[in-house]
DNA sequence: CTCGTTTTGTTCTCGCGTTCACAAACTCCT
DNA sequence: AGGAGTTTGTGAACGCGAGAACAAAACGAG
């Protein structure tokens, strides 16, 4: 999924540490602000739904933030991961597509508590580019490139239909952006170097009816 | 994450294959619609994003649906995949929480065209029970236990925010769900025989940042 | 009927990720 | 100061999934 082409970085973090990374720092901002300012290994895999071992050998490829005996700083931990994953800069980020799902998206708080801020909202639709959403004004999908260009931005939303999804990716790739997290039913292609994350909502539904389906099955 | 209580079917398809059958079937889906009567696991795997290798694989632990030197009728493929998952039934499906999101996925028509009915909606704020959305009105929380046990139904989706995730997931718990998909950012916790699936816009683009971050290093 | 071609279904090998188990290191108490 | 009790960090074993490679089966041509 994620083809870096040489010279690997002394830190390489396995792809399933990377994926669980987000889940502490967020389990480490509800701790702090709980008040907790010092927690184990397993207070904090609790916290975060997994197993302890499984944390600590995650943190360790980070380096060694943690004091034997005595467990981790919460607010250091956290400051620590923040900086490996990036989200201690500013991430612009531009959504494209302002259906129901662009609506939620834009809306979405989570996104600017962790570094990232929606600099645009864009639509093919002309009857769409008059409306405000979240503070950003909806503008025409053409002025893509001038955005993404005055910018500097590195990550794109695509939350259109699945028939517009590979278009935009095309135009998204041809002006700049490197990461791509696709809400649309469709697979996209892009070229190396590229990242493409899917998010399928029917799709995690089908999986929980395959499982339901089993249960109900075997009773 | 999913315990089987014991004695297991004798059709055992490996959970990182049960994540990909609902892709293969979206995949079949679009092929039916442009026309394609057969279709070779090449062209199939193209259409799906995967190696062929795999996909053969993975349709294998369904059972002998191609025909060597041919391939696969796309119907019958289709038809079959669909059984298998448990999409050619009818799934009732209660969503909690008719904020931004929830608005999004009450009207995301990739539900009803998988064979997903949502048969309401529920929030517990009273300002919010008026409103008609997708045709379903928003009745209050409290209602819960009564809808679930008149339509069956054993499929929640939570859109709360994170503070109410988990008594949210206690309720449903408690009046008979067993398969709980979670868009609110935290952590809950259900007993044995439940599934949970977990689906976090901003943990995607966390992990999008990371290698973002790394490819501006290394440049 | 036989042979060559195509494509599936399956076996085998390899690598990654998870988990166990324990040594190293730190704190606290006496 | 020394020993008991905790908790981290990591080496090693294990299991699952990915991909390559091939045998089995169907089809078509002559």
């Amino acid at each position: 999924m994620t083809a870096r082409t040489s010279s690997e970085n002394a830190r390489d973090i396995p792809e399933a540490t990377v994926a669980r990374l987000p889940v502490y720092l967020r389990a480490l901002t509800t701790l702090s602000e709980g008040g907790t300012r010092t927690c184990s290994s397993e207070d904090l895999a609790t916290a975060a739904g997994v197993n302890s071992a499984k944390l600590r050998k995650d943190l360790s490829y980070l380096g060694s933030y943690g004091t034997r005996g005595v467990g981790y700083d919460v607010d250091y931990l956290r400051y620590q991961i923040a900086r490996e994953i990036g989200v201690t800069q500013d991430w612009p980020v531009v959504i494209v597509g302002i259906g129901n799902l662009g609506h939620a998206l834009a809306n979405y708080s989570g996104f600017r508590s962790r570094g990232f801020r929606v600099v645009a909202l864009l639509d093919a639709d002309p009857e769409r580019h008059d409306e405000v959403v979240a503070g950003v004004d909806v503008r025409p999908f053409d002025d893509l490139e001038q955005i993404v260009g005055d910018q500097s931005v590195a990550i794109g939303v695509i939350a259109t239909p699945a028939v517009a999804a590979q278009h935009v990716a095309d135009r998204m790739v041809a002006c700049g952006i490197t990461s791509i997290l696709n809400f649309a039913p469709a697979v996209i292609a892009v070229p190396d170097g590229v990242d493409v994350r899917k998010v399928d909502l029917s799709i995690e539904l089908q999986i929980l009816a395959y499982h339901e389906q089993r249960k109900a099955q075997s009773a």
